[in-house]
DNA sequence: CTTTACATGTAAGATTCTTATATATGAAAG
DNA sequence: CTTTCATATATAAGAATCTTACATGTAAAG
């Protein structure tokens, strides 16, 4: 069955997905999101922190600071190797809950 | 953007869904769902009451208690026009979100 | 009689996401 | 130079959804 956690947790996949091309930090990552996604998706950052505080706590990313070029402090992130296995599961189950949501559909008037 | 309320909230769109067929009590409406779904979504009563109770009250449902050929006692939900109304665009968000995670990363077979 | 299927609910709790608030620096505009 | 905008991180309070566990009762089947 379609997990309790994919039903919700649009952001963990985004996440995940958006690391998966380098490492980043949250303020950009929400940016990437909103972009990637043509603004379909965004997440403020006060949802943003606390999830990737939650997905570091989980092994799924870590995260270490930096200083950036303009002198800036900031959190980067980049995804762990359990986390790169998270991924392909994860968008497993995503795959079967658009299927299952397709079906309903489709039954419905049958 | 796609709405707070889409990101969760596979249950709403899965009860509009099957009554959209006709009219059934919660019982039955959770069997439907996991048939029609093959047992990819499921929700336990224990979810599926409170909310049904929810829909009713936002007028998107009507329920109305029966007495089965058996001598049952319980509660038939029917879509309202209203019901009926919201659906095209839950689906339309539903499709939207799915569009913003496919272009996040390929999700498989979309 | 005892278990299984039918049928409805409540309670406690975890999790996720929202808005609002707080802090602080660098760069650009006036 | 000083206000404002973009960068950057974080917490708090609260709404909404979904989970497990609990509670109740009838009917049919073995």
């Amino acid at each position: 069955m379609i997990g309790a956690g994919i039903k919700r947790g649009t952001a963990e996949l985004a996440v995940l997905s958006v690391l998966e091309d380098g490492p980043l930090h949250g303020y950009e990552l929400a940016r990437r999101i909103e972009q990637q996604t043509k603004g379909a998706l965004r997440f403020t950052l006060a949802a943003l922190y606390p999830m990737l505080y939650r997905m570091e706590q989980r092994r799924w990313i870590r995260g270490a600071w930096e200083t950036s070029d303009n002198g800036r402090r900031r959190r980067c992130y980049r995804l762990t190797p359990a986390g790169k296995k998270k991924l392909s599961p994860l968008r497993q189950e995503w795959s079967e809950l658009f299927q299952a949501l397709r079906r309903l559909k489709k039954v419905a008037h049958a």
